[in-house]
DNA sequence: TCCATATCGATGCACTTGCATTTAACCACC
DNA sequence: GGTGGTTAAATGCAAGTGCATCGATATGGA
C-alpha cells in the first residue's frame, strides 16, 4: 500500500526522514565517541571486519565489500590499506582474476572485531535499545526493512 | 514500556540499529547525488540555511546553530565561512556578548534554500515516501521521535 | 577591584573523503 | 589472435572533518 506518486512529500514523510537522519546521527556520534574513548577504531572498521569475518577464509573481493558497506571504491581501497597496516586483514592475489584481490581477515582482525563488539553492543543497547519497547523495536526494524528493500531499485 | 536494563542488545534491536544506519546512508547518498547533479550545495548547507531562515532576522549564534545541527564547533565555523563567502549568510557582531557573533541569512540564502528544496523535497518523496504507506511513515515518525527524545539524556 | 575559571569562536595540523585519472587485466567480437 | 570497450583497484589532488589549541571576552568569588 504505497503512497500516491506525488512529487512532494507529505509532512509526515518529511518529519520521518528528518528524524531518521537525526536519530542516526545522534546514535552514530555517541557510538563513535565510546569507541574512541575505549581506544578502539571507528565504526567503519567494525563493519568491514564483520563482513570479512562472515565471509570466512574465502574472503571477499574489494568491490563486493564496497557493495556491502556502501563505500566508494577509492575510499574503500584506503580503508583496506589501513586495516592491512594494522594486520587485521591480508590482501591476496585473486586466482580467477588477475586484476583483482581477495581480502581475508586475520586472527588479529577477528580479535579486534570481538573487542570492538564489547563496546559497540552495549552502546547499541544503551543508545537505541534502552529507549524502545520490544514492540517499538520490532516495528522500527520492519518499517526500515521495507524502506531498504524499496531503495534497492535506486 | 522500555526494555529491561540489560547490557546486551536483543537481535531485534541490533537489526533495527543496523537498518537505521543503512537506510539513512542509502537515502542520504541518493539525496546528495541528486543535489550535486543539479549543481547545488550539499545537504549540510540546506540544514543550516533552514535553521537560519526559521530564526528570522534575529539570526542565531553559531553555538546555537551547532546545537541544532549536531555539528562540532570547529566544523561549523568553517561551514559558516563557506556560506558567508557565497553571500548566503552574514556574520554580525553580537550586541550582548563581545566574544560572539550572530549569523543571519541573506536574501540570496533564502533563495538558495528554496532552490535546494525544489530538488530535496521530491528526492525525499521518491526515496523515502514512495516506499512507505502513510501508516508506515507515521509509525516510523513516532518511533524515531521516541528514540530521539530518549537520547536527549545522553 | 582583581584574578581564576569558563565560554565563544578561529585556526594549524593531521587524517579522511570524494573526484578524476591511471594502470592493468578481462572479455566479446571480428 | 588481435582490438575496443569494460571492469578492478590504486593514486594525485582538492575539499571536508576532528582534535587540540589559542586569543578574546565574560563571569563569579575573594
Amino acid at each position: 500500500m504505497q503512497q500516491a506518486m506525488t512529487r512532494h512529500p507529505s509532512s509526515t514523510v518529511i518529519r520521518a526522514w528528518t528524524r531518521l537522519a537525526r536519530a542516526q546521527q545522534i546514535a552514530a556520534q555517541a557510538i563513535e565517541r565510546r569507541l574512541k574513548s575505549a581506544g578502539l577504531p571507528a565504526l567503519a572498521w567494525y563493519d568491514a571486519l564483520l563482513e570479512l569475518e562472515r565471509a570466512g577464509p574465502a574472503g571477499l573481493r574489494p568491490f563486493e565489500l564496497g557493495r556491502e558497506l556502501l563505500l566508494s571504491q577509492c575510499n574503500l581501497s584506503r580503508l583496506i590499506d589501513r586495516l592491512e597496516q594494522e594486520k587485521y586483514v591480508e590482501r591476496r592475489a585473486c586466482q580467477d582474476d588477475g586484476r583483482g584481490q581477495v581480502i581475508v581477515i586475520t586472527r588479529a582482525g577477528r580479535g579486534m572485531r570481538r573487542r570492538m563488539w564489547g563496546v559497540y553492543g552495549p552502546a547499541i543497547q544503551s543508545i537505541v535499545g534502552a529507549h524502545l519497547s520490544s514492540a517499538q523495536a520490532a516495528s522500527l526494524d520492519t518499517v526500515l526493512g521495507t524502506l531498504i528493500s524499496g531503495s534497492r531499485s535506486l
